[in-house]
DNA sequence: GTCTATAGGTAGATAGAC
DNA sequence: GTCTATCTACCTATAGAC
């Protein structure tokens, strides 16, 4: 393993577990096995570390969420695609979010102009439409599909971003959460589709 | 105003904004117009500062939580004015969940030791039994009530954790995003009241 | 109670030997 | 490329005058 790459899996996984603010270049250079002053050598400072910790993060998502969002699925197979892959990257990646969401708020404006301006950056459109366009059709219920993306993302998200408060309501260990995730598969996919089809009454 | 007032609003303020660890000692007291050591002569340290400010943004919250938690009211009622009054907090204390949800990260141990063994814990044990027992009696469809909770729960906070995204994603400022918060409140009970109820087909 | 001054410690970054 | 040593700045916390 090159020096490299061995300080950004060490900044990677403290940068995540931390944060920005809290996180140490000692700690980072000993997580790597290697001397402080090499983490310099290879990236000019903090910021320029973090950012490169940060946007491996994002590439890592973005692009499998977003095959999705522009895959030519039906509307309820896309739904059930979207919480599957979505959930599948995040019981892989459980802390990423967390780690995201913290930064992105800290300096909105960076994350805006750095992210949004990528050729990666989340874009839900087709789906929008595609909701819109069943929604005329009569296939599903009148929605706002603004807010049905939003409510997709939510419920898929959220769980991961708050897992200490839910472990320990639902009084779960790590593992037994990330089985209760596993299942969630499933329960989100059908809550959702229960909410926008058709009834006959 | 008193002084220790002055500092907890300050300390607030920046601690909300900035998180525990980037958060300055002088920041705090700049805001609060005293001198630097007056903090440390009413609050011995930074993290009795903190601890302090966490709790105070913490039992603001919870109670109102569980009173509707709690409450009397028919389910579909009690999912209404869940959402509406969990959606108003948030409306009038829109950083706050990024705050906690941060921070209850750092020091899940912690977090879990002082808030759950806390009166004001968030108990929606009332609520999962009103919901097994719907399902049973055949009112609503099958579906696992933890996973329910979290789903509401989820929907409301989310969007609040995750603003500079939606924001960006949607092209709104901030204005029209908590406008579109307000509306969103109607959306989300109708949703999940969607979701469960029964159909017949 | 409120201030000033400063101690004491730590973090990011650089210089320079190898 | 990799290391050691060190500089400089900053931050928390304390001491002590008023």
């Amino acid at each position: 393993m090159e020096t490299e790459e061995k300080i950004l899996a060490a900044a990677k996984e403290i940068f995540i577990q931390k944060g920005y603010a809290a996180a140490r270049m000692q700690e980072i250079a000993d997580k790597a096995e290697i001397n402080k002053g090499l983490l310099h050598y290879y990236f000019k400072n903090k910021d320029k570390l973090f950012s490169a910790v940060f946007m491996e993060a994002f590439h890592k998502f973005a692009p499998r969420i977003n095959k999705i969002f522009e895959s030519d699925f039906p509307l309820f197979e896309k739904i059930e695609s979207f919480v599957d892959e979505y959930m599948d990257i995040l019981l892989e990646n459980p802390n990423i979010p967390k780690f995201v969401i913290h930064e992105m708020n800290q300096k909105p404006e960076e994350f805006i102009n750095t992210i949004m301006n990528n050729k990666d950056r989340p874009n839900p459109m087709k789906l929008i439409v595609q909701v819109q366009s069943e929604v005329q059709k009569g296939n599903i219920r009148e929605i706002n599909p603004l807010q049905l993306v939003i409510n997709m993302i939510s419920m898929c998200v959220f769980p991961f971003v708050a897992s200490p408060l839910f472990k320990s309501i639902l009084q779960m260990d790590k593992t037994t959460y990330l089985q209760f995730m596993q299942l969630r598969k499933k329960e989100v996919s059908s809550f959702i589709i229960e909410s926008i089809r058709v009834k006959n009454e």
